[in-house]
DNA sequence: CCAATGTCAGCATAACTGACATCA
DNA sequence: CTGATGTCAGTTGTGCTGACATTG
C-alpha cells in the first residue's frame, strides 16, 4: 500500500497522534479546560509531591525556559500552583491544584480507555509488546559504535 | 523508577526522538545538506514517481500550505524539483533531484542501521513486534464509547 | 566566587487560517 | 459553476538563546 515501507519515525508520529487526538478530543468533549499538547506532556511528567521547573525541563527534554513557559500557562489556567520549597528558598515546587488533580485523573482514565480500545483492535498482547519494547533501554542513538567512526 | 507509569504519547515521543536525533546527527556527520525534521518527514512520504503537494500534505497529516512551505525549502536546497504533470496542467509533481535521490538513499540506510542497532539492544523480535503493532490498523481514536457521550 | 535555579525578553521555525488565481 | 490545486500572506504557538537576579 505504501510506496515504501513506512519509516519508524513516521510510525511513531502516527501512533502518538492517535493517542493525542483521542485524548484532547475526549477532554474537550468532557468540558475540561483546554490544554495544548505541550501542557498535556507537562502533566505527564509531573509527580505527586511537587517538582521544580528545572527538573520538569529535564524530564521533558526541553530547556528550563520552555518548561517555565508551559508551567506559566497552566498556572494561569488554574491547574498548577507554585509553592515555595520548605527546604530551599531558591526552589519553587510545582504542584497540581485541586482542579489540576481532577484533570490529571481524567486524562489518565482517558488514556487507559484508549489503550483498552487499542487492545481490542490489535490485541492485548500487541499492546503489551508495544509497551515492553518502548520502555526498554534503547541506549544512545547517536555516536555510532566503532564499526562506523565518523570524523 | 518513573513517578507514574510513562504514558504512551510520552513513550512514542521519546522513541521518535531517538530515531530523529540519530538520523539527523548521522546525516550531518556525513556532510549532507542539513534538513529540518519536517523536511525529513517529507522525504519519507515521497514516492518515486512524483507526488503533488496536496497529496504529500495528506500523507503528512498537515495542511497543503505547510507542506508547500516544506517543499519550497527543499527545492531551494536543490533536493527536490517541481515538474509539470503531463496529464494535468494544474498539477505539479514533486520529484527528487539526483542530489535528493542520494540524500534519500543515505537516510534510508541510516534508518536501517538505527533499526539494527535497536535490535541489538532490545532484540530483533522486539523490533519486529514493535513494527507489527505500529503498522496494524488502529481505527479511530476519537468517538468515545457510549460510557461518555458528550453534550 | 561559583553553580543551580527561576524568570524575563527576543528570535526562529513550523504549524495554522484566510485569500485568491488557475484549471479539470 | 464547482471543486481541487498551488501559492502568497499573515498569525499563533512552541522551542530556542541570551541575560540577569537570587540563593545555597
Amino acid at each position: 500500500m505504501q510506496p515504501t515501507r513506512r519509516s519508524f519515525p513516521q510510525l511513531f508520529a502516527d501512533a502518538r497522534r492517535w493517542f493525542e487526538e483521542g485524548l484532547l478530543a475526549a477532554m474537550e468533549a468532557a468540558g475540561a479546560t483546554p490544554v495544548s499538547p505541550t501542557q498535556a506532556q507537562l502533566f505527564a511528567v509531573l509527580d505527586d509531591h511537587g517538582t521544580t521547573v528545572s527538573e520538569l525541563a529535564r524530564r521533558m527534554g526541553v530547556t528550563r525556559q520552555t518548561a517555565h513557559q508551559a508551567v506559566h500557562g497552566l498556572v494561569d489556567a488554574g491547574l498548577l500552583a507554585q509553592v515555595p520549597d520548605p527546604g530551599s528558598a531558591r526552589r519553587r515546587l510545582i504542584r497540581r491544584t485541586p482542579d489540576g488533580e481532577r484533570a490529571h485523573r481524567q486524562a489518565t482514565a482517558i488514556l487507559q480507555q484508549l489503550e483498552d480500545r487499542l487492545a481490542e483492535r490489535i490485541g492485548r498482547e500487541g499492546v503489551d509488546a508495544l509497551r515492553a519494547a518502548l520502555e526498554a533501554s534503547w541506549g544512545e542513538s547517536t555516536a555510532p559504535p566503532p564499526s562506523a567512526p565518523p570524523r
